[in-house]
DNA sequence: TCCACTATTATTAGTCG
DNA sequence: CCGACTAATAATAGTGG
């Protein structure tokens, strides 16, 4: 996917397959952990191949084992095709659990905003994290966007 | 990683992160499946996510959960150095658990074999599992095995 | 909510030392 | 064979409908 636009199929040349894969195993592992990262889901992965002895798991042994083994005792329908009712409650309740979770980090966030105000007013340090600019705003957004 | 360079932390925003997901969630499938077709190695990936219901598996359910039996199934020291603290903990619980059960039933063995005795002592009949010329031993049995 | 678009950044095939 | 580089393609955050 650069230079030349690469065919996807199997690299013949040995040299070239094993310096193409090394480059993007790195991409795939970046890939995973920013998908993990960014939406915060259960990921994991897994890949033998003859450049490692070990094989490469994402995101640590543990992990992978409890993500794949709750998949492989999942009872046959719930793996694939047809949802069942109990699912489709359960996706509802963690609906509403997130949209919780997202109203207390609202709340904390504002806690943490009031807190930083008070602070600067007795005259402490301004937190590495805020420019002085963002100061006469700062007061606004806290009304603004909490209440 | 684009028209704004992202910070690599979750995406507190629920309809962002949803979008981003389902964008980031492609672009990883791809990937897996370039990383497999170019080199031709062994790779399993598994997500579970609130944006869909069932886990999204590649390559299928069965290789994905063929390769990692394969792996859970691999002696310890070949899952690698990455084996963390807990597993090693549940083990050696696990293991000194082990010893206490074998402890109890000896126990519990000796007690059985003392109330036989003293059974047949108050002329009691021999129970059924027991032969009479066992007898003789019984006594030496039970001290030098226990004591 | 979800396309489709596109400006940007990210990835990487091929090159060089 | 390997690491660094770079030209070129690929992925995607934000935008507008």
């Amino acid at each position: 996917m650069v230079r030349k636009k690469v065919k996807l199929a199997f690299i013949e040349n040995n040299t070239e397959r094993r310096v193409s894969y090394r480059k993007r195993q790195k991409g795939f592992l970046t890939k995973a952990r920013e998908l993990n990262t960014l939406c915060d889901v259960e990921l994991a992965t897994l890949i033998n191949s003859p450049y490692h002895n070990e094989p490469e798991v994402f995101p640590n042994n543990e992990a992978a084992i409890s993500i794949f083994t709750k998949f492989i005792n999942l009872p046959e329908e719930k793996k694939s095709k047809n949802m069942k009712t109990l699912e489709k409650i359960t996706t509802k309740r963690i609906e509403k659990i997130e949209k919780e979770l997202e109203k207390v980090r609202k709340e904390n966030k504002k806690i943490e905003y009031t807190n930083q105000m008070y602070g600067l007013l007795n005259g402490e340090e301004m937190p590495n994290s805020r420019h002085p600019e963002d100061l006469n705003d700062l007061c606004y957004v806290i009304n603004k966007t909490y209440n």
